[in-house]
DNA sequence: GTCTATATCAAGATAGAC
DNA sequence: GTCTATCTTGATATAGAC
């Protein structure tokens, strides 16, 4: 009876843990075959090459996103309702994880020195300003919003990296309540 | 005539500018030492090891941020002037640089899988959050500026994050208005 | 699809001449 | 103090057997 063969899915997952808990430079090809009970050769046969690999884990983070998340910004339910989702979502799938945040640890390690990535980066971002704007539209001016949807990424990301250094959750708890209090 | 010995406090200030664009993992000693118009093994009579060397920019700025950027909050001025005053040289030494900001980039890549580097960028953190809270302070209650001075500081690093991926200088500016606003 | 073995190269670091 | 040369390790990636 062989064991259940490992899908590309699934290192997609793992690899993302693995990536943003030591960032992409410093992680090894090893370690993310490690990490999925692979041998370094095993692994080349689902991904030719590391930049390769962490683009996947990219735009798999991307569309995971625009499938669940983004769309709460465009229900039915009052503004209020649709704010709290989205923040309690977008937190526990990005912000609050071991290591922080993929978006943020590869934004900051990357996007200077290796361009590559900066498109599906960046289009992450769009659509996490687009979703938060089109919530405080529901209150705000046009201009407001976009102001208010930028000003709320920097202030989680920015609590992403006052946690790594200072641990807790109180950060993430201060953002959130600065948010919602606009509503 | 023998060329201008180069020092080590030259090197730290080289090496700051490459790690902040690089990255700590991806600069390579080779890349420190052309930088500094030396061969690798010359290189290596000023530190004994990249690790050394990174801890030592690290210290060296934080001393500098004591030395010249901190004290301005103690100053006699008006909050609002050592505020505005702060923002701005803050601002320019530490986060509108090409490739960031050497602590929040230092931060998101290492600070969860290499906690040699964690003292120091807390030590950073602790007496820029300090600074900001002594100004909040001749406005605000102390639970309010301690919260205030996180948020600042949160907010800016955010900046230099969008910056990097959408560049300009606007969610600077941003950032800086919704402060001053505040006196 | 997974394994072992290996090629290739770059990076951290050292030795010793000048 | 700077250089060239070299050691050693670890990382990306490939080859070929099973």
């Amino acid at each position: 009876m062989p064991l259940k063969k490992i899908t590309k899915d699934e290192i997609l997952r793992i690899s993302l843990d693995v990536f943003r808990k030591n960032g992409y430079h410093h992680t090894a090809m090893s370690d993310l075959a490690r990490a999925c009970n692979l041998q370094k050769g095993s692994f080349y046969h689902y991904f030719d090459s590391k930049e390769l690999l962490m683009h996947a884990v990219l735009q798999n983070t991307l569309d995971n996103l625009k499938t669940n998340i983004f769309p709460i910004a465009d229900s039915a339910e009052p503004a209020r309702d649709r704010m709290e989702q989205l923040l309690k979502t977008f937190s526990k799938m990005m912000l609050m994880n071991e290591g922080g945040c993929i978006l943020g640890n590869t934004t900051m390690e990357t996007a200077y020195s290796i361009p590559e990535f900066k498109p599906t980066l960046q289009a992450i971002f769009d659509g996490w300003i687009a979703s938060l704007k089109k919530i405080y539209l529901g209150k705000f001016s046009e201009e407001t919003s976009q102001r208010m949807a930028e000003q709320t990424v920097m202030e989680f990301e920015g609590a992403v990296m006052l946690t790594k250094i200072y641990g807790g959750d109180r950060f993430f708890r201060d953002c959130y309540s600065r948010v919602m209090s606009r509503f």
